[in-house]
DNA sequence: ATGGTGGCACCGCCA
């Protein structure tokens, strides 16, 4: 199992970064977040050749999240239970033998703000659905964009970002509670440096040259899934006229059967 | 620099 997950921001804007990453790396699995597209003018057709079957989740103008597989998904859940709000952030799909979930997880806006609190609650729904439906001995891949950086090496700037919206207290104890339930950071089980980011804020000139990033994608696994892990990498795509988009494809291959792990550092 | 840009849909919103 070859997965992977990419923010989009609008993939009406990025079919051809999609196809083309898609053709290069053949995953099995591929989630993507922003999608911002309404279902009935989701661009089929631009990846209609791809080989892969698509489901997705869209509204109007923002959120959106769709899945890619080679594989025909089963199961499929396309909100998260408990969230009132239904705001196409969330897809499960069980594939072959995986039960692989997508997240948009919200960004929050502001400390103290309703959408804040909202983010936060996200937190407690999601670890009661795998706590409710889920073993953490249950073969889970859980991935996307989940709006935090987990600790002082996933931003260019701990000390002056500190008690942002996706770097304080509250979004890293909310995100650990449900890691905690059984659930490992991939690219944390081969990398542990700083420096290692998924998105660049386009506001900040030269960001991305300077590498002012955050690491705000992930894949997270379950345990008996993280030691099939063979590697996790942050696929950093060069940036220049044809900037693919703010962040980057996160992948992680897993051994088909249980056995050898291959861990290494960088 | 209390800004900046990009994307969507609409006359501003969210990141």
């Amino acid at each position: 199992m070859k997965a992977a997950t990419f923010n989009a921001n609008s993939i009406r804007s990025r079919t051809e970064v999609i196809c083309q990453w898609l053709k290069t790396n053949q995953p099995d699995v591929l989630c993507v977040q922003e999608t911002k597209v309404q279902d009935v003018n989701f661009p089929i057709e631009a990846f209609a050749d791809t080989g892969y079957q698509i489901i997705y989740k869209g509204q109007k103008k923002y959120n959106g999240v769709a899945i890619f597989s080679r594989l025909k998904p089963d199961n499929i859940e396309d909100r998260l239970e408990k969230d009132p709000l239904n705001e196409a952030r969330f897809l499960k799909a069980v594939i072959g033998d995986w039960i692989i979930v997508n997240t948009y997880i919200p960004q929050g806006q502001e400390v103290g703000s309703e959408k804040f609190e909202y983010k936060l609650k996200w937190f407690k729904w999601l670890l009661e659905y795998f706590s409710g439906h889920f073993k953490p001995s249950d073969r889970i891949i859980w991935m996307g964009d989940l709006n935090v950086a987990i600790d002082e090496r996933d931003v260019y700037d701990p000390k002056g970002l500190w008690g942002s919206v996706c770097f304080c207290k509250e979004v890293q104890e909310g995100l650990k509670e449900v890691l905690g339930w059984g659930f490992t950071d991939l690219f944390r089980q081969f990398c542990d440096q700083q420096g290692h980011y998924t998105f660049w804020d386009y506001r900040l000139a030269g960001g991305f040259n300077r590498n002012l990033g955050w690491r705000l994608d992930y894949i997270l696994a379950t345990t008996k899934a993280s030691a099939l892990c063979k590697n996790c990498l942050i696929d950093r795509q060069p940036r220049g006229a044809e900037r693919p988009s703010d962040h980057t494809f996160v992948v992680a291959e897993f051994q088909d059967k249980p056995g050898q792990t291959s861990k290494k550092i960088t």
